[in-house]
DNA sequence: AACTGATAATAAGTTTAGCTTATAATAGTC
DNA sequence: GACTATTATAAGCTAAACTTATTATCAGTT
């Protein structure tokens, strides 16, 4: 017998991610930023890695539609943490990358990514969290056709 | 070194989400349920264990306020798959129920949940899935005082 | 019994996040 | 050069949960 119920799978992912949005907001909360929301981080989390982005490519992701990301992108543009340019090798593309302001909100961003992280190591241990997430990320990636148009 | 990146930590948790609540999505559809959509679900699930419940207590289990479970509940009445009634040991309170056909559709949900199960299992093996929630489940359940009012 | 603070249900309106539908421009292919 | 795919983008819609505020009841106190 499972520890876990199997009807409660969905439940079990689901306050998963909230008890963590609700710690990460709690920390920068702490910090102060103001218009930053939910939604924003993922934009941020992958920029980060990626240095200069296509909508398009942010879009995929974060696993939202492009208009969506759109309407996100422009909202960081207007708060002065993004810019916008010319794709020289397309131009019907435009490059995403961060202003200054923009890197000193994901050095935040991710320290407090870290933070959070360092609380449920100490519930977990280390191993065990990188365990956990290495399965859920195994899971999520494992090709599955939702029927996304 | 980690294989899920620290600062991924939230993206792994938001994905692993979006991915079951894609496959589950995909399960229902081939069975049909007009009307019943994302949010009633976790309604469905608590009540289930609980048999009867007040709208207070399945806000509190679905980590939503009071106010949002009752356009749910409201939803659900209107289908005919719950019935609210008297309490009668609180003339405040009302307790939820399932009818038949409520109690029809919740075989269904977990049929469907399970399946997804199914299908997580056949990437991880059971013990690993079993392990890997069972690590959320205690994430989420240590207390955090995340300054909800 | 009247008073007071907490709790249950509820309503109205707002916010957030993402979606769908549709357009214009450019890229690449035949 | 015509045709199709891709990029960005706009407009408006939907879903889900939120905040603020009201009413009724409860439970403990004076």
């Amino acid at each position: 017998m499972p520890k876990v119920k199997k009807s409660e799978l969905g439940q079990t992912l689901m306050l998963a991610l909230k008890n963590f949005q609700q710690r990460l907001d709690a920390e920068l909360a702490k910090r102060g930023f103001p218009g930053i929301r939910q939604r924003h981080r993922a934009v941020f989390i992958h920029l980060n890695v990626h240095g200069a982005s296509r909508s398009v490519e942010l879009a995929a992701a974060a696993g939202i539609r492009p208009q969506s990301m759109m309407k996100i992108v422009h909202e960081l543009e207007e708060l002065g943490l993004v810019t916008r340019e010319e794709d020289p090798a397309d131009s019907r593309a435009k490059l995403i990358q961060f202003t200054a302001a923009g890197r000193a909100l994901i050095d935040q961003l991710t320290q407090t990514t870290e933070l959070v992280w360092d609380q449920y190591c100490a519930l977990l241990g280390e191993a065990e969290l990188d365990r956990t997430l290495s399965a859920l990320r195994l899971l999520q990636e494992a090709t599955f056709d939702g029927g996304r148009t």
